[in-house]
This record gives structure tokens, sequence and C-alpha cells, in this order.
DNA sequence: ATACCCATGTAAAAAGTTACATGATTAG
DNA sequence: CTAATCATGTAACTTTTTACATGGGTAT
């Protein structure tokens, strides 16, 4: 079998985040991109030029609906999820997920720092260290936030995903700290 | 200024990556492609569709030069650093690292699910926190073939990418299991 | 023999970013 | 009046994956 209908197709991840957003809401791509360069930053993100395409295929596919805003002097367009792409979602939802591409940047440089790059690599901890403290204040800071909203029916959900951007920033906060001490007790010998 | 020489260009980060193999050893593409999903697998990954490619670019920027190895019977292919590659990773080793982009499908399937999507999202923690036994044991085996190596003088480095897996898995299993109570504790109200 | 690594590579597709074009509205 | 933000979109580009083609070597 080679060809597969419009229901086997294989759909990218940008499809199921956006459609995601929609379900808690009905949003323009505006919206969308803001949600995730605000509440959804540390764990997604999507640019403008997926955003957009990705909305144009959730309407062809049955998807969601546009209607403009009437109520809106710009013209902004609401995306509304249809029944089709709710169950479309919910069944992604349950699917395994795929394997976590993961590439860390910081990860690689320690892997092939040389004696010689000590210094060097010292100065990228510091300054990874600086931005998890940020990191960390902001998490609190939504925390803080999120325990007014504890009615809501998707607070259970937003406790679990601030808890791992808490342990996750701890964990790599203690593995800088480490580091950095450990880099020191080298440099003194 | 709109274009700029070949010492300004904007490198890739795949470039970086397999000098930095290089520069630990004369290797093929195979060779580095077996080093990526092997030792560097929990932080880094290439496909062959790249090392190749940016192989034959190290080799025209002057990173590197190829050598058909005579004592091998297959035609292996050896690739080795310059000096100017080495110059050229060191300085990149010194400056501060991109912005991580981090895309984590479990996390975002947690974050939309609904009420009613408790049981599918408790199913993705169990098979998350059995992948994540799994990769602690990996990691542990690893800190004990690395004991054996101490006196090389990558093995102070080794240390802290290793121990940069064992705190983040540690993290990630504690939240998967943290999760899991709590779903539970939901599922018996 | 035959299956499974070793080994090199490419073409095409998919995924994602960046930079730009356009224009309305709002806050100072 | 001017800067910032809201708002939609696209084109070009870069990055990355996937699938294929090819062939020698090694172990059972």
């Amino acid at each position: 079998m080679i060809r597969e209908g419009a229901a086997g197709m294989k759909k990218s991840s940008t499809l199921f985040a956006v459609l995601g957003v929609l379900s808690k809401a009905p949003s323009s791509g505006y919206d969308i991109r803001r949600q995730f360069t605000e509440s959804l930053r540390y764990f997604w993100s999507e640019s403008y030029g997926q955003i957009y395409p990705v909305l144009k295929e959730a309407v062809q596919l049955g998807y969601a609906v546009m209607q403009q805003d009437s109520t809106d002097s710009r013209n902004k367009k609401l995306y509304r999820i249809t029944p089709a792409g709710e169950e479309c979602f919910r069944s992604w939802l349950a699917e395994p997920v795929n394997p976590l591409n993961y590439r860390d940047e910081l990860l690689l440089k320690v892997f092939f720092a040389k004696p010689e790059d000590q210094e060097s690599i010292r100065t990228l901890f510091e300054r990874e260290e600086a931005e998890l403290v940020q990191a960390k204040e902001a998490y609190l800071e939504q925390e803080r936030q999120l325990k007014l909203r504890m009615e809501e029916a998707d607070y259970p959900m937003w406790v679990l995903t601030l808890r791992y951007g808490i342990l996750s920033t701890e964990a790599r906060l203690q593995w800088c700290r480490e580091s950095i001490a450990f880099l020191t007790s080298m440099r003194e010998k």
C-alpha cells in the first residue's frame, strides 16, 4: 500500500500544537503565536511561517473553521476547532510520543572541550546559571499566578507542566553549580 | 554589508559537531555517525544526509583533509582535522551557546489534555517512566565504563556530561512518578 | 548462500526560520 | 506625530530527515 487517504496522511506535530491551542479557545494566527511565545515557550515554539499555513491546512482538512471577527476593528480572523478537529486531536493525545530530538549545544561543547578550554567552558556555565536563575524565577511567578486559578478545569494539567519546568530547571542549575565548583577545584591544582 | 567572506560565513552547528568528533580522532563519515548514535545520542544527533556534505564542506574550508585509508580493505575515507579547523572549533567553543530550541511532545500533550484525557496521559507517563528507567541504567553502565578510563585527559569533561545525563533523567523520572501519583489521586476521587 | 554489518553517498521531501511587505490601531 | 503593538501573510532560505542506490566484508 503506497497511497494513503487523507485520514491516514502523516500530520506534522505543528498541526497538533495549533489544534491544541484552538481546543482551548478560538484564536487568530497572532493569538496562537502569542500562546507559544508566552505560556509554552519553555517547551514548544512555532513561527508565523508555520502557523498560518497550518491554519489553512486545518480548514482544508475540516478540523477548523474560520470566521472574520466582526467585533474587531482590525480584520482579525478567528479560527474555531470543529468536532472532527477535536476528535483528531484527542486521538493524537493518546498516541505514544515521538522520540524527543534533543540537541544541546552546551552539552556538545562540554563534551568536546579540552583541558585548555576550561576557562571558556566555565564562562558558558556561568552564563547558563544566570539564565536558569531567571527562568526559575519566572516559573515561581507563574506558580503564584496559577494559584489564583485553582478553580479552572485545566488547573491540574497546568500544575503538572509547571512542575516539570521547576524540576528540570533545578536539575540543570544544580549541574551548572556542581560543574563550576568542579572546574574551580581543577584550576586550583 | 551584504556579502561576507568565507571567514565570516555563518556556519551550522552540524559543522562544529563534526569538527568536534574529528578533534578527538581522525574518522570516516561512518565513524562520525556511530559517535553520534552511541556516545552522544542523549544530547545530539546527526544523520548521514548531513554528515557527508559537511565533511566535504570542511575540506573546502580548509578545516579538514581527507585521505583514503590504505590499511582498510573497504575504501574507507579518513578525515583529519587541520590546525585551522582546530582553531575554528576552539573559538566556537568559547562563543555563547544558541538558545536551546526545545520541543517536548509529552509536555505539549500534558498541557493540552482535558479531564477526559487523564487515562491517555497516564499511559504516556508510564511509558515514559519505563524509558527513563532504561536510560538511567544505561547512564550508570556508562559511569562504570568511564571509571576505567580515569587517566585519560578527556575524563573530567566526560564526567560532567554524564553527570548531566543522570541529573536530568532523575528529574524527569521524579516528575513522571509524581504525575502518576497525582493522576491516581484524582481518579480515586 | 544469506544475512548483517561496514561504508559512501544523493535526491527529494519535510520541517522550520528569517526577513520582508503591508497596513490598521493605540498609547505616549 | 511617532513608536509600539496588533494583525496577516509569503518567499527564500536553511536545516534535517528519509529513503534509496550501491557494493565489499564477515560470520553462520
